[in-house]
DNA sequence: GTCAATGCAAACTCTTTGCAATCTG
DNA sequence: CAGATTGCAAAGAGTTTGCATTGAC
């Protein structure tokens, strides 16, 4: 699952391209903690990006970890997993479902979909473990941060 | 969203023969922090519902309700969004992928599926905002998890 | 050289835990 | 009535912030 060289450079390109664009700094630690995200396979949280970069800048913080990965969410070079994480959040729809969820604010709606709910999922995946549920997530902006990007638009 | 009366009658009325079946009590406060999740059209947080649930026990504390939603989980009555939701995880990927996650440890692992990338989202989903892109989460058990359970059954 | 970025430490938020008092079955 | 459950208060994670120092452009 680790990433090959190849594409690590091509992050990596666009990191700074990405970087640049943004009029922001270069910087020592930026580079190692994109390097760091980049180069997991799997999807590590800011501690653990913390002590892979510590063993290259021993001086690194883990605020600047912090601040580096949300600056890079920002920049839309990487993303977080699931919502906009916030806190943990309960659903009390035990049947099959799917999920609507506002990259902005974060709120999930629910919606029922059948064909969604029995999609084939292809044979690679039977090869990461046993599979129990397919759901989808629809991501995009919900009525309300649509309307409130308008009328900062129109402003 | 706000699920009709029928519908919440039929979740509490599993919620009480959960309970029973696990041999755990049915008090005041269980009652009414389900009610207040399974009542709720969106899907709220601890503090959401400690609040909802305050306004008709006005003694109830908060860390009563992430004991009682924590054990509903487990009764398998609510479930969370997301994953076992820990802490924030950063994804480097930025092209279209998808999602195999484990129930158990939250392992996430992204594989890539065409057909996936793009699904025709049904109608109604147009009405609760602005489609950007769907990704398919497909949830289950990861190798290492079904190792560790099956160790664990044939002991 | 200037201003953004870092490291430190302290604050803050969300969540969990130990324990005596209380309530359910 | 016994043992699970609660409320309180305090501790514990994870994450964020203010400020003087450092370093990139």
């Amino acid at each position: 699952m680790v990433p090959a060289r190849d594409q690590l450079n091509e992050r990596i390109g666009k990191f700074k391209e990405g970087l640049k664009r943004a009029g922001v700094k270069l910087t020592h630690q930026r580079l190692e903690i994109f390097r760091e995200v980049a180069g997991a396979g799997d999807h590590p949280d800011a501690e653990t990006i913390f002590r892979g970069v510590r063993e290259r800048v021993p001086t690194v913080s883990l605020d600047t970890v912090y601040r580096t990965l949300w600056l890079l969410v920002d920049l839309g070079l990487i993303s977080t997993l699931g919502t906009p994480q916030d806190r943990v959040r309960f659903d009390p729809n035990m049947k099959p479902h799917h999920h609507f969820v506002c990259t902005v604010c974060g709120t999930t709606m629910d919606f029922y979909c059948e064909d969604f709910d029995r999609l084939k999922v292809p044979e690679q995946v039977s090869g990461l473990g046993m599979v129990r549920a397919t759901q989808v997530e629809v991501k995009g902006l919900c009525r309300r941060c649509m309307e409130k990007a308008d009328s900062i638009e129109s402003k």
